[in-house]
DNA sequence: CAATCCTTTGGCAGCGCTGTCAATAATAGT
DNA sequence: ACTATTATTGACAGCGCTGCCAAAGGATTG
């Protein structure tokens, strides 16, 4: 009798075959096609390979069948907490699938993400999924040639490669700063870190609805390249007070730099809402805990996640979703710390 | 001329070498051993691999040599933000090797574990990194046969499978009560959620302290099966409070259950630390922001995964660790929240 | 100068699986 | 009953790369 056993041990599909008494070709088609087999015969592959406890080689696999059943992920910050929501979603998506998932993170630069879809692309991923719409026009030349189903998260907007599901970060702002100019609001501070494409355009959507209220003013805008933390939202808030002590509300472009607002403004006795309402943006679980509760806008991460890798899931299926482009929206919550003032 | 391009137009190493003027086998050896090739064809070789842009086919690679270069890596939980941190240092460390993160969840189920290694053993991963030192008999005996260095991460203890770096929760868990004592605290309270086995540990500590103070009551002692949050910090604050109101001090088996408690004592105007003292676990970075700022044990999660990959890395080359078992330690973060009460 | 050893190179047989095509069995149509 | 289809099955040739072994030089040694 041939051999069987692979060196290592490993159970083949061979060995699967040949105990189910069907040939290597039938096996193979098992896992691949199993409607295509006659019930006995798949009854028999079946307990065979149960019995053996035989695994397949994906390596093999992916070699014969020049496909892969990985997808890939493009992520630029495993720092930032509003990406470990949309990996739940990712990584719940893809649970129970056959595929599994390849994170990279490209450190929010561009290069790093075209030198990674490169080294993707050589691989033949399953599907794709990356952050944001800033693309270079190298970086959608390599994934337009991959011929794989793409998603990009977190923002909509025009043109997508393939599919997108995000919501406006503009709009999101807007409708933040357009509430706290509606509770009487009128020298609104903007704190904004890390400047990345997302901050950018919440801060577009802070200017529109400032400028349509007449409010715009320079001096209200603060932002730093650093990072963003808790610790930073209270320097910055702390450094906006410097510069424009007469503001009565902040607006800022995530919860933490919210959080270290608030607690900046317990350090100095400022009351809020009364002197300072705050809105933040995420709407991270703290904020509705704080005391006061902190305002933020929810944006639904998880979901983002989940229903784009579910999207690329059926992608690859053939299963074309209707509209390619998703916008999952977002919520303003207005919680006491954007409230109107006590009367005095 | 044979056929050199791959159907898909991809680059073939047949390619390179032939460009090169060398054979297939001195063109595979450059990438697996350069230093067995005389300097002249050496250049030949990498110079035709960057003109032709050639990137390997990992899948092909992987089937021939029978290795793969994946890492595989188990956590827990993707929420709790403790293992956000460790991932950062994962994929740090991952960086710039030739090795592929592969990131599984095993929410916290020790049967989900067994059935995600065995998958891994099936792909014949480089290295393997799993979270904890509870892993079934089962798993271990998976692990085992695995013949790749492996390494527990989070805690220490005896008996590593492979290698281990981690640090005891357990002397963390007793410092901080420790110092809560010295600090004229007598009546602590314990408050636990989603009592993991590393929160069980902390449990342990505490205890341990406790007792050796003669303070041990099991009324001081909170516990919920749920995940942690900000939200069940303050529920649980208030029940303990309910059930124990002349508590002075709460040890929290992590930052948000702690964040949780300050919040709730504003809302209820205890005073922090006059009333209560707070001390955390973590030392997540809005622990310092706070106000009053909150104590915290020091973990070291970002240097936990990095290190943790860099010795699979190690002797996946075969350089073995001195010592197998790296207790990182911990550092207690005393802050306002748990200094000496204002004399009255 | 021959014998020996080391360095460098190439030929070749797979790794375990899948895709293709042909063969056979079963079913339907006339 | 006989042919046309369709449903099942199997044989076989790779997928792109590496590991092993042998060959060819070159250097070294006695």
């Amino acid at each position: 009798m041939a051999r069987q056993r692979t060196k290592s041990g490993k159970i083949r599909l061979a060995e699967v075959a040949s105990l189910a008494g069907v040939s290597l070709t039938t096996a193979s088609r098992f896992f691949r096609t199993p409607e295509a087999l006659s019930p006995g015969k798949r009854e028999r592959v079946a307990s065979a390979a149960d019995k053996l406890g035989y695994e397949p080689d994906l390596a093999a696999r992916a070699l014969a069948s020049q496909r892969t059943e990985v997808i890939g992920v493009l992520i630029p910050s495993l720092t930032n907490n509003v990406f470990s929501d949309v990996l739940r979603g990712v990584y719940d998506a893809a649970d129970g699938s056959p595929f599994t998932i390849q994170l990279v993170n490209t450190h929010y630069s561009v290069l790093q993400e075209e030198k990674l879809l490169r080294l993707f692309r050589a691989q033949r991923p399953a599907g794709l999924m990356v952050t944001g719409i800033n693309q270079t026009p190298n970086s959608r030349a390599v994934m337009q040639s991959m011929d794989c189903p793409i998603v990009q998260i977190m923002e909509t907007g025009p043109e997508p490669i393939d599919m997108m599901v995000g919501f406006s970060h503009s709009d999101a702002a807007f409708s933040a700063v357009a509430h706290l100019i509606a509770q009487g609001r009128k020298r609104i501070g903007f704190l904004g870190a890390r400047m990345d494409p997302r901050v950018q355009r919440r801060l577009e959507g802070y200017r529109r609805a400032m400028k349509a209220a007449a409010l715009l003013e320079p001096r209200f805008i603060l932002t730093t390249p650093i990072p963003t933390s808790v610790s930073v939202g209270g320097v910055l808030f702390g450094d906006l007070l410097a510069r424009a002590p007469d503001i009565d509300a902040v607006f800022c472009i995530n919860d933490d730099i919210a959080l270290g607002t608030l607690f900046e403004c317990q350090r100095r006795q400022i009351a809020v809402p009364d002197d300072i309402a705050i809105v933040g943006f995420n709407d991270l679980e703290f904020m509705a805990a704080a005391v006061p509760s902190l305002s933020s806008v929810r944006t639904n991460r998880y979901e983002m996640g989940r229903d784009a890798i579910a999207m690329l899931i059926a992608a690859i299926a053939g299963e074309r979703p209707a509209r390619p482009v998703v916008d999952l929206g977002f919520e303003l919550m207005v919680r006491q710390s954007s409230m109107p003032r006590h009367s005095p």
